[in-house]
DNA sequence: CACAATCATTTTGTACACTAACCAATGGTG
DNA sequence: CACCATTGGTTAGTGTACAAAATGATTGTG
C-alpha cells in the first residue's frame, strides 16, 4: 500500500473545507479547461478518419463558411493567434486541403483558399456534430443553454481586453 | 469591413437555426475552446508575479488541498495525462515549490511534496480568485450556474470512456 | 519621391496535451 | 520462488498556444 494518498487529516486548524476559495473543484477555470479537453477528446476518433485535429477542424469550419480568407481574418473569427495559425495552415496545405498564396491586391496578406479536396471533405464532416451530440447524451436544450453561457463568459473575458471588444 | 455575419433570421424555435450544422458560431466545442483560452488568459497577468502558468496553478491548488500526492493521484484529480504532468512537475521542482521523491512504501510511485516555499505561495494565490471574478464582471450566481453546466458536460463526456466512470 | 510608421505574416522559444513506446517495481500464480 | 502480466512513471514525437522579435509590403507625411 502506498502512503502517498492517505486520507485527509482531521486536524486542519486554518482555512477549512468548503470555505476555501482555492478549492480545486470550485474553480470555473478548472471546469472550463477540463470540459474543453474532454469534449475535444470526443471529437478525436471522429476526426481521425478525416485526418484532422480539432483546431484544424475549426479552421475548416471557418473556411467552409467562406473562402478565401486571410490569416488575420481567420485569427479574428477563431480567436486564435496568427503565430498559432501559421504552422497549422501549412499542415493543412501539406494535406492538400487548401492553398496559401499571397493576395494579389495586397502582397502582405495571404489568401487561404480551399482546394477541391478541402471543399469535398465537408460531406464527411457533416456527420460529426450529430455523432458528438449522441455520444454526449445531453439534451439539445441543455447544450444550447451551455452555449449561451459560454458566449457570455467569452464576452465578459474579452470586455476589458485591448483586442476584441471595447469600442469607444 | 466585411459583411461576414449577416444577421440571423427572426426565430426558428425547432431544429436547424440557420440550416448549417457546421456553422462555426453554433459549435459548443468551439465556444468551450475559446472560453477556456479566454478565461485562462485572464489569469496570466495575475499568475505571472507568482511565477506560475495556469496548469501549474491548478497543480498547486491540488497540492495545497493535500500533500504529498502521487502522479497517478494528481492525474486523476486534474484529469491530466501522466505524460503531461511529468515535465510540468519537474519545472515546479526546479522552481523550488515541490520535491519529487520515490514513495518509501512503493518505489514505483512518486511522492510529490510541497516545499515550505510552495506552501507559502498559497498566501499570494488567495487574492487571485476574487481578482478574476472582478475582471470578469459576472455575477457569482451565473458563474456558479456555469460551473454546474460544465460539470454535467464533463460527466457526460467521460460517461462512455474507458477511464473515468463506467464500472459494470 | 524618400522614409518612417504601420501592417500582415512568419519565426523563435517556452510550455502544455496526447499517443505510444518503454522501463523498473510489484504482486499474484503455479 | 521463479514467471510474467500489471502498474506507476518517464521519454519521444507531433501538434497546438502564446509572447516577442523579425521580415517584407504598404501607406501617410513631408
Amino acid at each position: 500500500m502506498s502512503e502517498v494518498g492517505a486520507a485527509q487529516a482531521a486536524d486542519q486548524p486554518e482555512i477549512s473545507f468548503d470555505g476555501d476559495p482555492l478549492a480545486l473543484e470550485r474553480q470555473v477555470c478548472f471546469a472550463l479547461a477540463v470540459a474543453s479537453r474532454s469534449v475535444i477528446a470526443l471529437y478525436r476518433p471522429l476526426l481521425e478518419p478525416l485526418g484532422l485535429t480539432h483546431p484544424q477542424y475549426l479552421v475548416m469550419l471557418a473556411l467552409w463558411q467562406r473562402t478565401p480568407r486571410s490569416v488575420k481574418e481567420l485569427s479574428a473569427v477563431l480567436q486564435l493567434d496568427a503565430g498559432t495559425l501559421s504552422p497549422l495552415l501549412k499542415r493543412l496545405e501539406a494535406a492538400g486541403l487548401l492553398v496559401r498564396q499571397r493576395d494579389a491586391g495586397d502582397e502582405r496578406a495571404l489568401a487561404v483558399t480551399l482546394t477541391e479536396r478541402g471543399t469535398a471533405l465537408r460531406e464527411q464532416a457533416l456527420r460529426i456534430p450529430e455523432a458528438v451530440v449522441r455520444r454526449l447524451g445531453m439534451s439539445l436544450a441543455e447544450l444550447q443553454h451551455l452555449h449561451e453561457s459560454l458566449t457570455r463568459v467569452i464576452a465578459a473575458a474579452n470586455a476589458g481586453d485591448p483586442d476584441s471588444g471595447e469600442r469607444p
